[in-house]
DNA sequence: GTCTATATCTGGATAGAC
DNA sequence: GTCTATCCAGATATAGAC
């Protein structure tokens, strides 16, 4: 490895040029994609040449990685804390549905970005940490015995609840095509999806 | 339009070079979207010359386009019929979801290919027809009239249902790397799925 | 560290022989 | 209609001055 860390972050007021290109190129990357983007334009964001960015990343790949791993930890919210609390298993897919979805209110362009990433690539999701259906599964097994929640599969349930979560953000242009409706009345039906999925999610787990 | 139209069918045995192209357009459209593909893998695999797809697609948007919008109308499954049936809402939302895992397992790059066309240029999305949800939305107002069905959202409600079929194939290759299974272990999910999310629409749906 | 200029390569598109 | 050869734009990457 020979690029710089940034080592100047004390003494200059301004932005340092490496987070100015990390930021550019995560906007970049985010909505267009590996293949859809181009250097130019994250040069032209970040307000600095291109020959920059190969200054401090090497090559697009790198930039991209970088911005990818970063991202993707992103994906799914954190959860650990909630799987120690002391509640039941409905009440922590409850909290998991508002905390997903407000989220990727925050970062609609997310799930695309990951998908078509590791789409491509699935090398990149080898790499991460992905504990969250095992941890949820443990939780929906304990109360089951209790007799606490309905007999089920839950991977397929809670791969329902991430479909309901997540999919609307994906399917929105077609959406607000084909009803016609604005980026606003998308955002209000995103404010109120929580509510609906949480009634959804106890209608199925009730015993 | 000076694009010659298949006009030798009828003599030869072999299959034309138009149709050759096209299939091998859709694999290589379907499985890496525009940006991904390039004009060569498309000849290779059609088993011709770089130039032919200009003779006779002029370009690789025009090329695209044909491919898309065949490709598009197959999203969703054809449920004209499925609305005439005398048959309550409840169950055309069975059949429905039915209907579109089953197209989507014989299909699994569409969905992907589809949401990011639209997402690049949503004039895609524009010229076609889709009344899906709306010929859906006036079946539930007949039946909650009736009080056959549960007071709910059915645009919510909907997309949820739409969540539950689609995104799983969209998630597929994380959910894999995630929980560590194979081809197979993920096509018995998906053939079991359309009976798990009937379970859980008729719990969602039931007054 | 930052810039300009340039090298190099890739990929879509065309010309022209057959 | 089909091919080979080639053109040319656009994009990544590097060289070298400051």
């Amino acid at each position: 490895m020979v690029k710089p860390i940034s080592q100047t972050m004390e003494k200059t007021e301004k932005i340092s040029t490496e987070i100015k290109i990390l930021a550019a190129a995560e906007e970049v990357f985010l909505k267009s994609g590996y293949d859809g983007s181009r250097m130019q334009e994250i040069a032209d964001l970040a307000g600095i040449n291109k020959a920059m960015l190969h200054y401090y990343f090497r090559s697009k790949d790198l930039l991209f990685e970088r911005i990818f791993e970063q991202k993707f930890s992103q994906f799914f919210p954190k959860i650990q804390e909630l799987m120690a609390m002391p509640i039941s298993f409905t009440e922590k897919v409850c909290i998991y549905v508002e905390l997903h979805i407000n989220l990727l209110r925050q970062n609609p362009y997310l799930p695309l970005f990951v998908i078509n990433t590791v789409h491509k690539n699935n090398d990149f999701v080898k790499k991460m940490p992905l504990l969250l259906m095992s941890e949820f599964a443990k939780s929906y097994y304990t109360d089951l015995a209790a007799n606490k929640v309905k007999d089920l599969n839950p991977l397929q349930f809670l791969m329902s609840v991430m479909s309901m979560c997540v999919f609307p953000f994906l399917s929105k242009p077609i959406l607000c095509s084909s009803i016609n409706i604005s980026d606003q009345d998308f955002d209000t039906l995103m404010n109120n999806r929580p509510e609906e999925i949480k009634r959804y999610v106890r209608a199925i787990l009730t015993p």
